[in-house]
DNA sequence: GACTTTATAGCACTCGATGCCAAAATGGAA
DNA sequence: TTCCATTTTGGCATCGAGTGCTATAAAGTC
């Protein structure tokens, strides 16, 4: 509680001598809050009143931490995108490029066990209250405007034409439904799905190899090149 | 004008005699104009007040109509999906899955010259306003679970598993970026950027093949396989 | 003309979100 | 200490989307 001075901010070096009123609370601390309302009451039956008032703030200042109510489920995921862009121009120019890609996604998707549990609430809203399926389209975006640069790289043209854009779509397209799935199934394996699912999707969903998938455990899966 | 007695409502016979009052407009009327606003003001700036002032309703009618200001823009848009569905049932058992996708996907993506004007103003809106974009996942979630049901027919297994969900998914990515595309782009040929775009998906996004697609005619990217 | 049916207009209300401004809290300088 | 610059906060007013409720208008039927 007592931490030195906490950012609200998004990154930015804490480069100068912290000056003015300290803020009252973190990113996290509404976020934690507020999920436990969600799981509790639902999401759209929770205002942005009773967070506030959860988190002992006004509803003003939630709105200056979070930008909407829907963005508090996605938390930090302008973080993730860097780590997404990074891995994947940091891959050498000879690797096929579904690799990368599949490797990048994998890559930039592996959780700690502490995490997991939080990671499922946030992606059991997000892939099932209407109001979260709805905004999800607009965080995916930008995931795909990074994919689909990497495309552009590989094979030129813009990222805007549309085989980059094909490409990173149904790429955003897998990784949804791998996270999907894990979300609501048992498997505790979500690198496992991931994989096998971008496998699958470099070598055009074959219908044989989509026979083979059904009723088989995530190991014997990642054997399919 | 004088048209017989129109139908508000989705399908539906009009077996029965029309008793009560006339409907003093249409979904078609209504979306008409408001697209028209949506063109020239933009989205976000149009209110559902001036739409309705506009077709002469009141704001409560018009949601009587629609029931938000985003499904103005989607139109009819479940009628499609029981084509879709019908395109992909009907498929004979021995054609390549993808090829039948494929197949169903272009299929249904046919329209008039007519109609070529109005669809280009809605896919523009819905792949750049945010918060149609944000709309356009729920939208397109019912169209996944059309695909999902056909593959699942096909190799097996559960719509929600792992393979279903994955082609699905990709498959609605690649037709988003088909569609994103054309709606953009100065190219007349939609049927053509579809079904190059679903070729790719079907065998996997070769990269090399990716590259012959820059700056090709639509024309030379339907010859390739 | 009375009755039923259907569509409409208008009102009140909730809730998310934004702009504006004054007040509180903090560190530094006079 | 006092004043000042800086930053966060809270409250207020406001807008716009969407919903529930009710009264009324228009149509056909008896």
């Amino acid at each position: 509680m007592g931490a030195d001075r906490v950012e609200a901010g998004v990154g930015g070096a804490a480069s100068e001598v912290a000056r003015g009123r300290r803020p009252s609370t973190t990113r996290a601390a509404i976020a934690r809050l507020a999920l436990d309302l969600f799981e509790r009451n639902g999401f759209d039956a929770t205002t942005v009143d009773e967070i506030a008032a959860a988190v002992g703030i006004s509803r003003r200042t939630f709105f200056r931490y979070y930008s909407s109510k829907r963005d508090v489920v996605w938390g930090e995921f302008d973080a993730e995108l860097v780590r997404l862009r990074d891995q994947l121009m940091s891959a050498p120019q000879d690797e096929p490029m579904m690799d990368v890609v599949r490797r990048a996604v994998v890559a930039t998707n592996r959780f700690g066990a502490g995490e997991l549990d939080e990671l499922r609430i946030r992606m059991g809203l997000i892939s099932t209250v209407p109001a979260l399926v709805a905004h999800s389209a607009v965080r995916y975006t930008e995931w795909c405007e990074v994919v689909a640069d990497f495309v552009a790289g590989r094979v030129g043209g813009s990222p805007d034409d549309l085989g980059p854009q094909a490409v990173a779509r149904s790429a955003l397209g897998t990784a949804m439904a791998a996270f999907a799935c894990w979300a609501q199934h048992e498997t505790d394996d979500l690198t496992g799905e991931v994989d096998g699912a971008f496998r699958l999707l470099a070598d055009g969903f074959d219908e044989d190899r989509l026979r083979l998938w059904v009723h088989r455990d995530p190991a014997s899966r990642m054997s399919g090149a």
